[in-house]
DNA sequence: CTGAAAGCGCTTACAG
DNA sequence: CTGAAAGCGCTTACAG
């Protein structure tokens, strides 16, 4: 695998290097004669040249590489914002490298070490518990970094995320205009912000109604089993009109599927209502209720900050809040 | 953003670059000193210096990156592919350049020559239809190169896949086996080896039994719509024993969103076996029968042989194929 | 045990 | 209109 260099360009062409350099960068700067120009550009088409972004970086210092680190690029959420961060840095001309950190902050701050040293011009990240460390260290270099879907409390950068307390608190709402009298909440025991954001506008709405209210706070690992455990325990067809909320598409995945397992007719038994949008609820016998992100919109709109960061970085970038959007099917 | 470098270790520390680049790089063939290596040690530490692997790579011609086209990262079946990948991709430690292809040879041949220009040491591809002309530039270059999943005819390169042909027959005899009569296999109508090798086995296994057999081929765009008609013409209830083989994991969303739609009951009405493993089929009422891929091997596979080839590259490698499995569950 | 030096493939002021 | 030269941050024979 020997790749042909601009040098064997210029040697064939009888140029000098910095000549078949600026015809290929179109610099019209410097007026090089068109024959010139022709004459290059033929060879460097002949002899099949491929430019070497890597020279042109460690020139430049620029290596229109992006480092994108989610929780599990397995998961809808994450690969369908992937791919939508894809096709908008691919706009910009960045490259993108992925990177899942498991929600551990020990692989979180390997993977900004790792895309750090293969000088991505910047990441974009979902920050897990604990990575604030991480963070704080690529902060204090000036590296451009946007954070999405989740925030960190007390650190300050761009980010874009939506207004999860707002949503919760207007799912809940209408959860009780349907007059459900009892609602489950189904959240994740977690420090992440985001996600008890969701929680703290769930209370919010609850404080104000008189009625039944349950959570169910799972831990981040076994989440089928310790849905299907929780609702065993907290859920009973007797009751009236019960509704479940799910503040996330696993957590919603895996109940949706215990309600299958045990007969509970939607919404007959049961109201449901999930966040985000997957395939996994075409399946569903009953057309699902969801909270729907505007993935495309927050994809493009986390590219959009990282580039103006890479370009003129300032410090204390602002966040853009998203609004969430309340889908009505069948469900309630 | 400005970084520390090895020069500025070696000025703090009053040695020389050379002397720098072996401690850290802990070459125990040159031995230096206890004394300089703590010193050097302790300086980048302290400046907190993070090594420029793109330098390196302009020295070493080793980039430690590699590119893995999919057609879409957002599909389920890639985002798994993708995952076990970066997985074993780490701990060979290579970092991962991901895009995706949209099925479109020209945005696939982009790619290539995208990663080509970031200098990824090597290249996992999922081929699409008219690649050919890419991959052979490719191989041209003795471009490490495996493919995955998807394969090319009259183009030997490594590759990983699954006996594609011989499941569906498999599939396909043990729907006959449990006394189905009639069979419709929902394919695509494409010129993907690996999916008319599907086709195939379900053709070769008809030809032997003396039961009803349709096929629905449909385009890989409108798959829903197209899915919803094809369905709406060529399955009634009256028949007795159907069965619908779906070839993919999209096909098969689609297809039994179709059947709750209508209500058409698994396996009462109709017996359903799907490909490819899906959260989503948790959600179905019925526990789907599915074609099982062995995504873990496979992809831990394809970085083995990728990084062979990377390390002593040999022209016309071999594919590896791969059993896929019948999850026996409850829809037939 | 350590350093001077060449060079990887580019870009870009500067000079002519 | 074009070229000589420096330099980006490393690695690595080679010499001592």
């Amino acid at each position: 695998m020997k790749r042909t260099s601009i040098k064997d360009i210029a040697k064939i062409a009888g140029v000098s290097v910095a000549t078949v350099s600026y015809v290929l960068n179109k610099k019209e700067g410097s007026r090089i004669s068109d024959a010139t120009k022709k004459k290059i550009l033929e060879i460097a088409e002949a002899i099949n040249y491929i430019p070497n972004k890597i020279a042109r970086s460690l020139k430049t210092n620029k290596s229109k590489l992006i480092g994108l680190i989610v929780a599990d690029i397995s998961n809808d959420f994450y690969s369908n914002i992937a791919r939508n961060i894809e096709d908008e840095a691919m706009k910009f001309g960045y490259t993108l490298l992925i990177g899942s950190s498991d929600e551990n902050p020990e692989k979180f701050k390997k993977l900004t070490e790792l895309f750090s040293e293969q000088q991505v011009d910047g990441m974009i990240v979902a920050p897990v518990v604990d990575s604030d460390g991480a963070i704080n260290k690529l902060i204090k270099e000036e590296y451009p970094i946007v954070t999405i879907d989740r925030y960190l409390k007390n650190v300050n950068i761009p980010g874009v995320m939506i207004n999860n307390s707002e949503i919760s608190e207007y799912v809940c709402d209408f959860l009780t205009e349907k007059k459900c009298n009892e609602i489950i909440y189904v959240g994740y025991d977690t420090k992440l912000p985001h996600l008890q954001d969701r929680q703290e506008g769930f209370e919010k709405c609850i404080a104000t109604k008189n009625i039944t209210a349950k959570k169910l706070l799972i831990g981040i690992h076994n989440i089928t089993e310790d849905i299907y455990q929780g609702l065993d325990e907290n859920f009973s067809k007797s009751k009236n009109k019960t509704a479940i909320y799910f503040s996330s598409n696993k957590l919603a995945v895996a109940g949706l599927s215990y309600l299958n397992k045990n007969n509970i007719r939607v919404p007959q038994d049961v109201s449901v209502i999930a966040f985000d949008e997957t395939e996994a609820y075409k399946l569903f016998p009953t057309e699902i209720d969801y909270v729907r992100q505007p993935l495309m919109e927050m994809a493009k709109e986390s590219v959009k900050l990282l580039d103006a960061q890479i370009n003129n970085y300032v410090p204390n970038g602002k966040k853009v809040a998203f609004s969430a959007q309340l889908i009505n099917k069948n469900s309630v």
